[in-house]
DNA sequence: TTAAACTTTCAATAATTATTGAAAGTTTAT
DNA sequence: ATAAACTTTCAATAATTATTGAAAGTTTAA
């Protein structure tokens, strides 16, 4: 394989990888474009590189830079901006969970939290009390996620490998 | 909260979920559904509580079955199928991991090992070697997320989550 | 066999989500 | 202040993904 074509399936499957776990093709295809590129990269640099919109371009790097997975940077006597990529995939890790972790897991724990404040009456009664004990057991395997997805992400690698090394052996 | 309102919301709020993780609405709908229902329930009455056609239905019910979240199941003197949900949390946590880890993770290990068989030239001597480098990279954490995710699809829960505490403590 | 009861398939359609690109907005240099 | 260089927004459009429902397929009982 050449090393372009090489290029080109890692951003291409990553993309779908993306896809595949609800976060859009071109925010993953942009992404794995800045893993591989030591270089700082201009937003026309990328439309060029991907065959990508401006607006595209624009809004899916905002988010990368929210994310914490790109970096903005100038370069000396150019007014345009410029991105650096994230290369530490440990780091990549860390930041793709807390953001998801917000965005996605919170709002479960809060409905899962909320849905067990039931008024129970007669003609109910044991419905209600095995709706509440299994709200409860998917809440309590959420907040146990949520912890262990807490503590992974602001984990220091060594040290959490290490532990971690132990489990999988 | 009246306990029907409750189990409508949660209902909404786990198809929603399913949504940003790459699952189809109604999939995780009808997974809901099963996940708060202690009687067996036919193809017709799935259809009924979530208003949704029969071909729909049928297939997203197939899918869970083949997930090992729903079983088949009869009732005696009906010739209709029937079907349970499983309720064990973390039966279903470990399913799920195993399924999207064999359809979405090993296709990624698959691609970053073949990225990696390139023809070096004179030309591009550094720049293959360092685009080798990172996606080994990627191939370590992959591989270890990996490798931890068979584990803890594979552990019995106590063990389990007796070393994970530890960690998260 | 036959036909009723039930399940599956799949082409058509709807709903959702992503993308474009031109216009509006902003910043900087002079 | 002006205008060139650059960034952002957003309504229109395209692409993707989910859903419908009728028709085809299958199973069972008599």
């Amino acid at each position: 394989m050449e090393l372009n074509e090489a290029k080109d399936k890692f951003i291409q499957s990553w993309g779908n990888f993306g896809t595949n776990w609800g976060i859009n093709k071109t925010m993953a295809q942009i992404h794995a474009l800045f893993l591989i590129s030591d270089e700082l990269l201009s937003t026309e640099d990328v439309m060029d590189a991907l065959q990508i919109s401006r607006g595209n371009t624009n809004m899916n790097i905002r988010t990368l830079v929210d994310w914490g997975l790109l970096y903005k940077e100038s370069k000396k006597g150019e007014r345009k901006e410029f991105f650096r990529g994230e290369k530490d995939m440990w780091l990549v890790g860390k930041r793709v969970i807390k953001v998801r972790q917000r965005q996605e897991l919170e709002p479960v724990l809060q409905i899962l939290s909320e849905v067990q404040n039931i008024k129970e009456t007669k003609s109910n009664k044991e419905e209600t009390k095995k709706f509440k004990a299994q709200m409860k057991s998917i809440e309590d395997l959420s907040l146990s996620a949520n912890s262990f997805l807490t503590k992974a992400s602001n984990a220091d690698e060594n040290w959490f490998w290490k532990i971690l090394m132990k489990l999988i052996k």
